[in-house]
DNA sequence: GCCCGAAAAGGACATTTGTCACTTAATTGC
DNA sequence: GCAATTAAGTGACAAATGTCCTTTTCGGGC
């Protein structure tokens, strides 16, 4: 499963035979059960992961218990719990396979070496990073600015494959309202 | 004013003489005035700026005409449009001066060769970078978990000083909720 | 310091969203 | 393949929020 990983890699910058060794040989392969977590609410996030196959889905479980998930990671998103992991800090999520799912992970210290080592590698995690936050900004707007319907289409239109992957109760959790008004915008959104 | 800005520096990374005249060569300063525009809808951000003293927000208009403040920036606060600076992209915000204020601004292409050049400069604002998307992503949660009330608390708690320096109307508008709304939820507040 | 315009508060009503209780449909784990 | 569990849909009602409009208060520019 690295191959994937390493097809990833060289799509995306130039890595020497030795530097993809480097990187192999710190990294970890792991099956995840479908509902199984990879992070727990109060541990530290030790681990950075990429995903191989499947999908897992980032959430938090809030005061009156209910869950709100920020964000999900499909084949080819990496994920983690940002905070914990660079802070050390316990970690207010938790980190789920929603799908059964093949990862790859390494942790902190070692994917700080490779970070070191490896410039080109270290390029391509910052621009990764700007990217998601300026993702993360529009998100945010959207989530101000625009109706639990309006965002409903744009999370279609941007993540269709995700919102026919997981149950609708996910989606309603994603967009930050309830599974009766994901039912009901739906329901008016067909007769359309 | 370079001074202010020098004291920010020096308090966070280790600088020589000569660094920080590079620094300074490349600096611009600028006063704007209480209302005016830094940056409009449809132009490229091709400025990073560093606010010495003052208050500025950045916004953006929805199809309907209404303003969704997604960002304010004070003293010591950086503020651009990153994805328009990044990307060169025609931004889709504004940055508009809430208070009469002094900036330091600096070219994209000024910008980046002092990221160059200066390792300790870079990792300053790689972990600030960082720091501001675990902020964010704090602000996403809270927008699809919370109440209304319970983000207009929060905002409070941890902002008190930009809640006391800006009209009630941008406080509703970075909130995402309209003027009446927070009208009520500060009357309901102020009986408890 | 005053005046004007902007901001805030308030009321009445409409709309959206949440809550709860229940039914129906779909999945999955054995 | 079936039973048990989970997910989704629905209706009735409650609560939150938006909309529109008027009144009151405040604050900045001259």
């Amino acid at each position: 499963m690295f191959e994937i990983f390493e097809k990833y890699l060289t799509e995306r910058i130039e890595l020497s035979g030795g530097q993809l060794s480097l990187i192999r040989s710190l990294t970890a392969e792991n099956k995840i059960a479908r509902g199984a977590l990879i992070l727990r609410e109060g541990e530290i996030c030790r681990n950075i992961h990429f995903v191989i196959k499947g999908l897992l889905r980032l959430y938090r479980i809030d005061a009156k218990g209910n869950e709100h998930i920020l964000r999900f990671a499909k084949e080819n998103n990496w994920i983690s719990d940002r905070g914990s992991y660079l802070s050390g800090a316990p970690s207010a999520a938790n980190i789920e396979a929603i799908e059964e799912s093949i990862i790859l992970s390494w942790k902190k210290a070692d994917f700080d070496l490779l970070l070191k080592e490896l410039p080109a590698f270290r390029e391509l995690m910052r621009s990764l990073s700007a990217r998601i936050h300026i993702a993360n900004l529009e998100r945010l707007y959207s989530s101000i600015s625009n109706s639990a319907e309006e965002k409903y289409i744009l999370f279609i239109e941007k993540d269709r494959d995700i919102c026919n992957r997981v149950p609708l109760y996910m989606v309603a959790s994603y967009l930050g309202v309830t599974r009766e008004t994901l039912s009901r915008i739906r329901r008016v959104s067909i007769n359309k």
